[in-house]
DNA sequence: GGTCAAATAT
DNA sequence: AATATTTGAC
């Protein structure tokens, strides 16, 4: 990802760079505010022309969209975590703030901005993933034989080091496994399989993994007992042993995790708060914590927040706790949720369609596929892995910003048209401080949830093309020639 | 306490 | 190598 800049005293020179990087992402930004000029830039390729006071709300604008791209194609790439992404945002904002400064606006006349993206970023249509979906849905099942639904169980492996002896470090490896009437306060009894994680003699670092499987991937035979293991009926509480206990966000767990922040409201839930709900001792508050941490990030909802006044949208008074996340994606436009309910337009996590089919699994409505990984290293009893999903993950196979949102902000209200030069009300909006771009583009990336601002349509092309020859401007690589 | 991000563990 | 969790810092 990178910025790539291009100053120029004259539009014509604008002109031939916004041609040369038809296929990146451009974004125009000028103090010239003639109509003619603008709509040269959008033909030539330009994504957004806005004009140059750039006020925070456009800079806010654009990055969110650069955000939910960003976060879009992470998306598709189910490998591809949240963080990369977010780095290379954080590098282009660098970039972006470098940009600015050394931007010398008083002479320049044009100037743009092109937001480009990986290169690698362009999806082949041919292999996709949609693997993390199906695999999700269908561990479910292969739960739900086990724990028999009603009952929750919370597995988390104590190790602690046997005696102090350090002779040989034997470490054992207990595995609790609770279960607990899903809401129900009461706290029964608790199944306590202990495994001798022996490991040979200090001396050879080589300690035998030979281990026991901990939990993670036998975790089939939840109720059977593991070869090493053993049962012991004991009053959890004591013997929780005051190790380092690894929590196994089961989907039980997880979904009571879930039910916990939905209730709250996803952009209110707090660890403290979470755990209360979830009713779950032997959990902390970091633990919690941790996984919010998670379940943010996975989740890239657009969520409703006081900054909407800057976009005048009428979702005033909803009860934005639940899931309004419809998202505003700016992104695909293409199909409205219901069109294809399992066609994540956030491939992975976004809160889609297809609420039925996760809800009574998980009981979150709207969040796809938690935990692609998660579910695998258990083994579902039915065998294959039939795309239970089914899903057909259709990757963004066209150019990422095909339909990069126009019109950040405003792009066509009167004010511009009308308003052919613009004059500079203080420096400030001509030249929006660095803080202030910071600031801006933090909150975006860190509130990737937050809506989408502005229904940013893009203009269409033929509307476009329709003024332009009738401003005389035909002249102009039409833009369907080229894949942008 | 909440968040974030580095460090670990798997 | 990629994730899931834990730790620690702020």
């Amino acid at each position: 990802n990178l910025w790539s800049q291009v100053s120029t005293s004259n539009s014509n020179g604008s002109f031939k760079f916004l041609e040369t990087a038809k296929d990146l992402p451009t974004i125009m930004t000028s103090n010239i505010h003639c109509l003619n000029t603008m709509m040269k830039c959008i033909a030539l390729g330009a994504v957004e022309f806005l004009r140059k006071p750039l006020s925070e709300d456009k800079l806010r604008n654009i990055w969110q969209h650069v955000v939910h791209k960003a976060f879009n194609a992470g998306g598709s790439v189910q490998s591809k975590s949240l963080k990369p992404v977010k780095d290379s945002i954080v590098s282009m904002l660098e970039l972006k703030v470098e940009l600015e400064e050394n931007k010398d606006e008083n002479m320049e006349k044009t100037e743009n901005v092109s937001l480009a993206h990986e290169s690698n970023e362009q999806q082949s249509p041919a292999r996709d993933k949609h693997p993390a979906p199906s695999t999700w849905q269908f561990k479910q099942v292969g739960w739900l034989l086990d724990d028999g639904d009603c009952q929750d169980h919370i597995n988390f492996s104590v190790e602690k080091d046997s005696v102090e002896q350090e002779g040989e470090s034997k470490s054992f490896e207990t595995t609790c496994t609770m279960s607990q009437e899903t809401l129900q306060a009461g706290h029964p009894p608790c199944f306590i399989e202990t495994v001798i994680k022996e490991t040979g003699g200090l001396t050879d670092g080589a300690k035998s993994e030979n281990n026991i499987h901990p939990n993670p991937q036998n975790k089939d035979s939840l109720n059977h007992s593991n070869d090493v293991a053993s049962d012991l009926h004991t009053s959890d509480g004591t013997r929780a042993n005051r190790k380092k206990m690894k929590v196994d966000w089961t989907p039980e767990l997880h979904k009571k995790f879930v039910q916990a922040v939905e209730k709250l409201g996803v952009d209110q839930a707090i660890p403290s708060r979470v755990l209360e709900l979830m009713q779950v001792e032997s959990l902390t508050r970091h633990n919690v914590a941790s996984h919010l941490q998670k379940y943010r990030m996975r989740r890239r909802p657009i969520l409703p927040k006081e900054d909407d006044r800057r976009w005048p949208h009428h979702r005033k008074q909803e009860s934005r706790s639940y899931y309004p996340y419809k998202p505003i994606m700016a992104y695909p436009p293409y199909h409205s949720n219901h069109d294809l309910p399992t066609s994540p337009v956030y491939p992975m996590w976004g809160p889609t369609g297809s609420h039925t089919a996760s809800m009574h699994t998980w009981g979150t409505p709207s969040y796809l596929p938690w935990p692609p990984t998660e579910i695998w290293h258990r083994k579902p009893y039915l065998g294959m892995h039939a795309d239970a999903w089914g899903c057909p993950v259709m990757p963004p196979l066209h150019s990422p910003f095909s339909s990069f949102p126009q019109n950040a902000s405003g792009f066509q209200s009167a004010s511009m048209v009308n308003n052919s030069c613009g004059i500079p009300q203080k420096s400030f909006d001509l030249q929006p401080a660095e803080e202030v771009i910071n600031m801006v583009v933090k909150e975006v990336i860190n509130k990737p949830w937050l809506p989408l601002p502005i229904g940013l349509k893009p203009p269409s092309t033929d509307s476009v093309l329709a003024e332009l020859s009738r401003q005389g401007i035909s002249s102009i690589p039409p833009l369907c020639s080229n894949s942008f």
